[in-house]
DNA sequence: CGCGAGGATATTTTT
DNA sequence: TATCCTCGCG
């Protein structure tokens, strides 16, 4: 097997150290999937290891395909035993199996954000919260945390002792819980905190899985939060054969409950820890590479570490400056459709990163007029789009009404005359006789203070109950498509004839192919396909899912979603202080948070593989305001001899804020005065930077081969260079484009 | 009960 | 700007 001759000495002692606790900082790009997959052969090839002892945990389920396939590739017979999957399906396997013993249904059901936010409005309904002094996403952002670092509702309350709006949280997270298990349900955190309950609760449950669990490797250690620490050390601590493999600098979910901890502080929890660094980068050309570097070191309080690469040193990076989104946006789509035209890149190595979701709108009105192909991740979630949600709720209803959330979602979707009053009526009676939302709708005729409404509620009883019988042989996409003939949903929008509608059809048309998906996978597994099983897979996908490698578009998505994944040619764009950083990190008081947002700008960089340029507007449309910006500080911590343009910053750059200090602050903080004279902003592309060559100089290009400048122009954005190629004869191009090196 | 108008509000990131 | 919520009318 020379199968490991290929893997570096580093990479090498990360592969056959197997034994006790194993810290791999793995920098970016330095082959850490690659070191797992091999890892994970190892033990079943070389140290006999049974397949069904090693677990593999990522974040993502796009993560835990990447590493399934490549480990099927490699392992051959056995590898379908080892036990590849993300942080949450894996709790919701072993929750499916002995949720029951912590007094839950094993039939539970899983709720998004969405609900999370329906079911907090009620809460506060009910204990006439005033939310506008208490918001319902502090509520729940304060919970979250909480489960995060597995406090309980009865601890929260014990802490919160004295401080009032301390003691109003843990009433309401106490009430929460008490509703979440009424709907016998669970939100994202819930299916960390209930595991680790649950191990904590029950030896027996724990030794099994302990026993089974002998070998386990996490993903992105960095990310993890302290419930997820304390699952993943409590599996680990019969064998103690846990492999972690993370990246403190690319830490970039502080706001999501990540400890960063968990990682710094690895060797002081497993003191016989053996420690392996892989700095090597096989992805990023030395100049990309550099310019991450620079970036990164002006954070304190990191593991030391120097990533190196031995690839070539590539172009500079290209930093332009903008005057507006607009401009940033149709540079970008340019540049990709020049550079796809010249057949240097296909659309699909092309990906732009922001820090906002908003911020994709410009780019896709651009790539529309442009006819540029294009894949927007992130933003609203497939399975939270409303017509999706709506008939994932009827699904749900149909195959556990114990929620009563689904239930009153659709009870009048579509309208079915049921409105307000009735639910509160229908509502007080299933309260008073303690019996589901639904149930109570069963009894409507029994309901004296419904009156004449019992009547529009018998039809959808009547609906729900025929499809629970059809449900068992329809099988999940026959059922769905029943569902929308019998309730008309999509006859509703077809008369509805508007593009917005159009495009919700379509979406339910994608659900139905993943309804028919979801049916082959069950087939070809040889396993059952049933609506519970459909539901909980719907539940746990995340948008970066769903990127499929090899279709031939543009990504755009945000940094956060880009983490994990490398692209040839990158665009990272709205480099603003302001946008990023965020303005919300910019004044706060915690200087963490930058520190925060300068990994993410270390993620960013470090995605590109062979080209990367960073934009910038000086201002920008943001939820209706114009925003007057400076260049990101993060611009200012690349190495200038690195950037292919200085940042102007300062001619133009002081002029503008010369001529608008006033009106930028107050632009800043309130809205621009429209009154006062609009600002002229000169385009200083072509000012004060000189090119690597003149005249008469020998240069490079990488298509065109050798050739002599006979020609420089200013143009209007950018110089215009002529060169006489020796082999393709005269050509005309814009500088930037043109990527000429002097020879 | 349903619908439309108008106002308030928010944007940082997500499994 | 885009969405969400409330309110008032038919």
């Amino acid at each position: 097997m020379s199968n490991y001759d290929t893997l570096n000495p580093m990479q090498q002692e990360a592969v056959f150290h197997t034994e006790g606790p194993v810290l791999i900082l793995a920098g970016a790009g330095s082959g850490k999937t690659r070191v797992l997959t091999h890892r994970t052969a190892y033990l079943i090839e070389e140290k006999g290891v049974n397949p069904y002892h090693i677990m593999a945990i990522t974040f993502t389920n796009k993560a835990a395909g990447e590493m399934r396939e490549r480990i099927d590739d490699m392992v051959g017979f056995g590898s379908e035993s080892v036990w590849v999957s993300t942080f949450h399906s894996t709790c919701v396997r072993i929750l499916r199996r002995y949720i029951d013993r912590l007094g839950y249904d094993n039939n539970f059901t899983i709720y998004d954000g969405d609900d999370q936010k329906t079911l907090m409005k009620d809460i506060c309904r009910r204990l006439q919260i005033d939310t506008k002094l208490y918001r319902e996403k502090s509520f729940l952002s304060a919970i979250s945390h909480a489960k995060d670092e597995l406090i309980s509702p009865e601890e929260f309350a014990l802490n919160a002792a004295g401080d009032y709006a301390q003691k109003k949280q843990a009433q309401v997270y106490t009430e929460y819980q008490k509703m979440l298990r009424k709907n016998n349900a669970l939100d994202f955190d819930d299916l960390i905190f209930k595991t680790v309950e649950l191990f904590r609760a029950d030896p027996e449950v724990l030794d099994y899985y302990q026993e089974r669990f002998r070998y386990i490797m996490v993903d992105e250690y960095q990310d993890t939060n302290t419930a997820q620490f304390q699952l993943v050390k409590t599996l680990a601590s019969k064998y103690r054969n846990l492999c972690v493999v993370g990246d403190d600098d690319q830490s970039i979910y502080k706001f999501r409950g990540a400890n960063i901890y968990n990682i710094l502080n690895f060797e002081q929890e497993f003191p016989d820890a053996r420690v392996i660094k892989l700095e090597q980068n096989y992805r990023s050309t030395k100049n990309i590479l550099n310019a991450a570097n620079g970036v990164i070191s002006n954070n304190v309080g990191r593991k030391a570490k120097a990533l190196w690469t031995d690839n070539e040193e590539g172009d500079k990076v290209n930093f332009q400056q903008f005057d507006t989104g607009y401009d940033e946006a149709d540079y970008i789509a340019n540049d990709i459709a020049k550079k796809v035209r010249d057949g240097e890149y296909n659309y699909g190595d092309c990906a732009i990163l922001y820090r906002t979701n908003a911020q994709s709108r410009l780019f896709e009105e651009r790539f529309v007029v442009s006819n540029i192909p294009y894949k927007v991740v992130g933003g609203v979630n497939f399975y939270a789009r409303r017509e999706i949600k709506d008939l994932l709720c009827y699904l749900k209803t149909i195959d556990n009404a114990r929620d009563d959330l689904a239930v009153r979602r659709i009870i009048n979707v579509p309208k079915r005359g049921i409105g307000a009053t009735t639910l509160a009526r229908v509502q007080t009676y299933a309260n008073e006789n303690e019996i589901s939302f639904y149930n109570a709708l069963k009894m409507a005729e029994d309901i004296s203070t419904l009156g004449r409404s019992a009547v529009k509620i018998k039809p959808f009883v009547t609906l729900i109950q025929t499809m629970r019988s059809k449900a068992p042989y329809l099988g999940v996409s026959a059922l769905l498509e029943e569902l929308l003939e019998e309730t008309g949903y999509v006859k509703e929008l077809e008369a509805e004839g508007e593009e917005e509608a159009k495009a919700r059809v379509e979406n339910i048309d994608e659900l139905i192919s993943k309804a028919v998906a979801y049916e082959e996978k069950c087939q070809s597994e040889g396993t059952e396909p049933t609506l519970s099983g459909f539901l909980e897979e719907v539940a746990l996908v995340a948008d970066v899912d769903s990127l499929e490698s090899g279709s031939d578009y543009v990504v755009l998505m945000t940094l956060h979603s880009a983490k994990g994944l490398e692209f040839p040619n990158v665009y990272l764009a709205g480099l603003e202080d302001g946008v990023f950083p965020s303005y919300m990190t910019i004044v706060a008081d915690d200087p963490t948070e930058i520190e925060e947002e300068r990994r993410l700008c270390y993620v960013g960089i470090t995605r590109a593989m062979e080209r990367l340029t960073i934009t910038s507007a000086r201002m920008r449309m943001v939820r209706g305001e114009t925003q007057y910006n400076r260049v990101s500080r993060f611009v200012q911590e690349i190495p200038q001899e690195l950037l292919g343009r200085a940042p102007e910053k300062v001619r133009l750059a002081e002029a503008v804020k010369a001529r608008t200090f006033e009106q930028a602050r107050e632009a800043f903080h309130s809205k621009v005065s429209y009154a006062s004279t609009p600002v002229e902003f000169v385009s200083a592309a072509t000012e004060n930077h000189s090119l690597p060559y003149q005249v008469g100089d020998r240069v490079r290009h990488l298509k065109f081969g050798d050739g002599t400048v006979t020609n420089i122009t200013a143009g209007g954005r950018d110089f215009e260079v002529t060169v006489d190629f020796d082999a393709f004869g005269t050509k005309k191009m814009f500088a930037i484009f043109a990527k000429l090196k002097k020879i």
